[in-house]
DNA sequence: GTCATGTATCAA
DNA sequence: TGATACATGACC
């Protein structure tokens, strides 16, 4: 091959010369800065082994756009990329020439100093990349938005009212100590009854009153709008932001621009806003924490809630951690003592919410005039027909749409096809049951552990349940909450609500009754948490009664998780829960880690990782194509375990090998 | 990740 | 001997 300016070919080194010559040295001396000409700028790379700062030049012409926080434009192995700019030095400790900065994207200092930090904590503690962390931190920038002012709120008037806690024990105390500039740490068990987004809201304007920022999680949109209303009717506009994906570029800049620029006070949001650029900030809260939508699904897959307390410590905050139930971290934050419960005193739990279990052995079909039967226990029957006579009636049933996988009508053994033993299902409404995967018919089918010819559907998705319910009770309307059709809150008078879990609406003055079928559903899952989620369900539904209201499960009394929602008692049960895994070496008592990769990528990560003492290493086990090695030691060497992971990983990515997927704590273990 | 360099290998 | 492939290490 000849060389395109028609040269002769000279090899290896000769070659390379040509080419670094290639350009006419007339290149000007480049002007430096006068004040701290060197800026150590973190690099967007996703190579774990460069996750740390790279010293740059700082021009004379960038000397004051070159600010800490700044996004900016690098040559980095000869190619641009993009950073953020983490300080200004006086000099570099690379012997090394340095580049000089390509460019400084904008001035705006979006990475502020508490959050860069925060990052990279919680890379450490994820065993992940700054870079990832930061993808997840920093919102894309919106130059229209960018170049326009925030404007100033009014100035802050909004005082506590601290007697809206007085039904907690230890809650006026709370809210004054916030208002005081103090920082509590509290675990918030919210009554039924109670709606949690103007108590939240109160204890924001505590904390902001004082002076400070405040910052808090909730699940998901529909909660973002409770606590925004719930904030709208305490403060004046912009002296709170609203921080979610679904708003778009433009407006999720613009609310990250007025935290960043010091204009509004308090951020609100779902699990990302958890690296919101509060100033100040006096408080992280959280709503029900136990909720699966706080752990990020992207790498390096942090948790809202560990991500607040990271953040709280960092920035010396208060912390209120709320919910109807208890997660088992929660509970593992008050019994090691750092939080202290704010709860209602059990006499008060006693008017509120009457929670009674129907066994499945008192079942009965109830009949409508026509004959056909709704799945229902005597006793839930009559609490629904109580009920409707006060108002609406809640129906919490798990999983929607129709039934996936017909059983056995005598002995409920799970229906295979006769010709391939795949599932049978009701493929349509009204269509014959048939094979989901060869389409056999199941007419004619027998069981063949008793013998029975009959079919039925063990658990009845929510349409079905309408369907059935609104035969039982036919001058009552039904109104269904699911999927991808949420209602958000239904109107004060006697109605059916049905519901899958977590899609419950609110109803105005709270449902006469709450009733919660097929409880075994949902402690059925294989999952290590399946038992403090459902009980989480539960409670989040039995909560939305109205005081004084009926709530009935349909299930087994004798489970722990219906005893512990019989007696609202979520602490205690989360309690038990934590001394079990305790003895299982299971979080929160243990720290866990799980690397996923084909089986010899994953011997040799297995083989290079070097565990801190008392490491257990179990598996590996088949875990979709993959294989899946869980790693797990005491907590007091979480850290050293996570240390352990992401150098593991730095030298994984120097040497170019295979990724290995490394989660650390993952909120759905096994 | 890209780039430059070093070492092994092989046809001519 | 030079051309090419692959491994390795630096990257500011």
């Amino acid at each position: 091959m000849t060389d395109p300016q028609g040269e002769l070919s000279l090899p290896g080194i000769a070659r390379a010369e040509a080419r670094r010559a290639k350009p006419p040295a007339e290149k000007k001396p480049l002007v430096l800065a006068e004040q701290d000409p060197v800026a150590q700028v973190l690099v967007d790379l996703p190579l774990a082994h460069l996750d740390r700062p790279f010293d740059y030049a700082v021009p004379a012409t960038m000397a004051e756009t070159a600010v800490p926080g700044a996004r900016v434009k690098v040559r980095f192995a000869g190619q641009d990329v993009d950073g953020f700019l983490i300080s200004r030095t006086v000099a570099s400790e690379h012997p090394g020439r340095l580049q000089p900065l390509r460019r400084v994207v904008s001035a705006e200092p979006v990475l502020t100093p508490e959050v860069a930090e925060l990052v990279g904590e919680v890379a450490a503690r994820y065993a992940g990349t700054r870079s990832d962390v930061l993808r997840l931190a920093v919102p894309g920038r919106h130059a229209t938005t960018e170049k326009k002012a925030t404007p100033s709120p009014p100035p802050w008037t909004a005082v506590a009212d601290p007697a809206r806690w007085s039904s907690y024990e230890g809650g006026a105390g709370l809210l004054e100590s916030l208002t005081r500039g103090e920082t509590p740490r509290a675990v918030w068990s919210a009554g039924p009854g109670d709606d949690w987004a103007p108590l939240l809201a109160e204890a924001v304007v505590a904390t902001a009153s004082s002076g400070r920022g405040a910052l808090v999680c909730v699940p998901d949109y529909r909660d973002v709008e409770r606590l925004d209303t719930a904030l709208s009717a305490r403060l004046e506009p912009g002296q709170h932001v609203v921080l979610t994906a679904d708003a778009g570029p433009a407006q999720r800049y613009a609310a990250f621009l007025a935290l960043s620029r010091g204009r509004a006070r308090v951020a609100l949001g779902t699990r990302a806003a958890a690296f919101a650029p509060v100033a100040d900030l006096g408080l992280v809260a959280l709503w029900d924490d136990g909720d699966d939508l706080f752990a990020e699904p992207r790498a390096p897959y942090p948790h809202a809630r560990e991500v607040l307390l990271l953040r709280a410590r960092l920035a010396g905050t208060a912390v209120l951690l709320g919910s109807h139930a208890r997660s088992v971290e929660a509970e593992y934050l008050l019994r090691s003592g750092w939080a202290h419960e704010v709860a209602l005193p059990r006499e008060e739990l006693r008017r509120r919410v009457t929670v009674k279990v129907a066994g499945d052995s008192d079942f009965q079909v109830a009949r409508d005039p026509a004959g056909r039967g709704a799945r229902l226990p005597a006793d839930a029957f009559e609490a629904i027909k109580a009920g409707l006579e006060q108002g609406p009636v809640l129906i919490q049933t798990p999983r929607a749409g129709y039934a996936l996988r017909l059983a056995c009508d005598r002995c409920r053994t799970p229906a295979d096809c006769q010709v391939c033993h795949g599932p049978l299902r009701v493929v349509g409404a009204g269509a014959a049951p048939a094979c989901a995967w060869c389409g056999t018919s199941a007419a004619g089918w027998t069981c063949p552990v008793c013998g029975g010819h009959g079919l039925r559907a063990p658990v009845l998705g929510d349409l079905r349940t309408a369907e059935e319910l609104g035969r039982a009770f036919p001058s009552v309307p039904v109104r269904t909450s699911s999927g991808d059709r949420v209602l958000s809150d239904v109107p004060d008078k006697p109605a059916l609500v049905v519901s899958t879990p977590g899609a419950e609406p609110v109803a105005e003055r709270g449902y006469a009754a709450v009733l919660l079928l097929d409880t075994w559903l949902l402690l059925a899952r294989s999952d290590l948490r399946a038992a403090e989620e459902a009980l989480r369900r539960w409670s989040n539904a039995a909560a939305l009664v109205a005081p004084g209201g009926r709530v009935l499960a349909v299930g087994d009394p004798a489970h722990p998780a219906l005893q512990a929602l019989v007696r609202w008692d979520a602490g205690g049960f989360a309690d038990r829960e934590i001394t079990e895994r305790q003895q299982a070496h299971l979080p929160p008592s243990s720290r866990v880690a799980t690397l996923t990769a084909p089986a010899e990528v994953l011997d040799a990560a297995r083989a290079a990782l070097e565990l801190p003492a008392g490491a257990e290493v179990l598996g590996p086990v088949p875990a979709e194509d993959e294989q899946r090695l869980v790693v797990r030691v005491p907590r007091a060497a979480g850290a050293d375990l996570s240390a352990a992971l992401q150098a593991m990983q730095a030298r994984r990515s120097a040497r170019k090998e295979p990724h290995v997927r490394v989660q650390v704590d993952p909120h759905d273990l096994g």
